[in-house]
RNA sequence: CGGGGUGUGGCGCAGUUGGUAGCGCGCCGCGUUUGGGACGCGGAGGUCGUCCGUUCAAGUCGGAUCACCCCGACCA
């Protein structure tokens, strides 16, 4: 994409009225657009890494038998009543709305209740089962209050995933799959180095523990213990002796640290299952309990969270996996030459399908593009000068690294195929 | 929801004892510039969040209200 195409700007200053570090530099590059108190747009850049994100998650979920759906934000009550989460005395955060006639809806802040309604018409039997359903959309909660940008808005992207099970067994080896899922996902986003499974509070109605997903973070507002030879880590919420015990962990292995969640994982047992009405019949025609799971990755907040943790004093720091864009192409001057040489450098890159961003602009000096380049945290930076065309070549430039390389089309090309 | 703070051109801000709004960035035009956010000259752009009140006169004083931010509580 052509830089002059593309209708954002950035902004040289910080918005007032935005301490979180993620929402500055999103808002200040041109990502997002704060619609509200914890509701914010994505603009074509911030679209772009949520879309990548999305992918990636979207991969991993049907690589393990995931099929995806979408289900709807406006939801009836009758499904909610069943399991008695309609009433805001149990779930304080629903937005409702009515319709014409007064009848009241509740708007999507989770998706257990309707999930279960929908199978009904087609899970009876237990070849059936097992089966694992998700979507990726928007959730609505009325937080009281919103904080750190998009790390907790009231309106957010969520993959969410349910799992249905003929009995413990089968849930556990469901569970288990995700598990693995989940480490590859946090590992292709880029943050799979500090993401930890930390085990957590798995709810009232259960004695096991849950399992969250937790991310290393100044930021955070969870606090952890991790046991880094592990991998593992337990949430202070169940810091206990009893249950570092149970998960095998000493005291003496973990570090504190500052968290932010970034996806959980939990067994529902067959609490929604039975409530809704949903069963199955198994080999001896008897009616059997479904065993489900639940698994969920905040989409919107992992993009604020890979913010806070890569982002330096330049701007935003992309992971290549996410970035809108992996190079950000500059030219210097408009010498003819130049321009040339780096328009058939722009087409050579898009013909191989790399994903590229040129700073067109031909009445904006260099420090202004190499800035804005950092500040959107763009992967790798190519520039052609005049210097570099003397010597048919490109300066190279990870926006990670200090370190500029002159490199042929060819060297540039075999170096980001292996990026 | 409790406590604290802030609302003034697109963005960031200033505005004295009340006297009818200014700066920087950005934007438009012309010219000089072109390897880390250039410079000169000339422009455009604001019913000062909203409403009510006090006053000859309100960005400024009083009240209400809305919004935003921070701390706390809350966060299937």
């Amino acid at each position: 994409m052509k830089r002059t195409e593309l209708f954002t700007k950035t902004s040289k200053t910080t918005p007032a009225g935005e301490v979180a570090k993620n929402a500055q530099l999103l808002i200040r590059a041109g990502y997002i657009h704060k619609e509200m108190a914890g509701v914010y747009a994505y603009l074509p850049l911030g679209l772009r890494v949520l879309e990548n994100i999305k992918q990636i998650v979207r991969e991993e979920m049907n690589a393990i038998g995931g099929q995806e759906l979408s289900m709807t934000v406006l939801q009836p009550r009758d499904v909610w009543e069943k399991t008695n989460r309609f009433d805001d005395a149990v779930v304080d955060n629903w937005f409702k709305t009515k319709l014409k006639d007064g009848t009241e809806l509740g708007v999507g802040l989770t998706h257990e209740e309707p999930v279960v309604d929908a199978l009904i018409p087609y899970v009876s039997s237990y070849k059936d089962l097992p089966l694992s359903v998700y979507q990726i959309g928007p959730k609505f909660r009325n937080e009281l209050r919103a904080k750190s940008g998009i790390l907790r808005g009231r309106e957010f992207v969520m993959k969410d995933m349910y799992s249905f099970a003929r009995n413990q067994a089968e849930h556990d080896e469901l569970y288990e799959k995700t598990a693995a899922a989940y480490t590859k996902i946090y590992d292709r986003l880029g943050i799979g180095a500090e993401t930890y499974r930390t085990a957590a509070d798995g709810g009232y109605f259960t004695e096991r523990f849950s399992d969250e997903y937790q991310t290393l973070s100044d930021v955070g507002e969870d606090t952890i213990y991790v046991d880094k030879a592990k991998k593992l880590a337990i949430n202070k919420e169940i810091y206990t002796d009893e249950n570092l015990v149970k998960l095998g962990l000493n005291r003496q292995d973990l570090v504190e640290e500052k968290s932010v969640e970034v996806g959980n994982i939990f067994p529902l047992e067959s609490k929604y299952s039975d409530a809704l009405d949903l069963y199955y019949t198994d080999e001896r025609g008897q009616r059997q309990s479904i065993i489900m799971g639940c698994y969920g990755i905040g989409v919107s907040r992992i993009m604020g969270a890979i913010v806070e943790k890569f982002a330096d004093e330049q701007g935003i720091v992309w992971p290549v996996a996410i970035a809108p864009f992996k190079i950000c192409l500059i030219n210097v001057g408009t010498d003819e030459n130049v321009v040339k040489f780096t328009i058939n450098l722009y087409k050579k890159l898009q013909e191989k399908g790399v994903e590229v961003l040129w700073d067109d602009r031909v009445d904006v000096r260099p420090g202004e593009k190499f800035a804005d380049a950092d500040l959107m945290g763009i992967p790798h930076r190519v520039v052609v000068s005049a210097k570099t065309l003397a010597q048919n070549s490109v300066e190279y430039k990870a926006r990670t690294s200090e370190e500029t390389l002159i490199l042929t089309i060819d060297e540039l090309l075999k170096k980001i195929a292996c990026i």
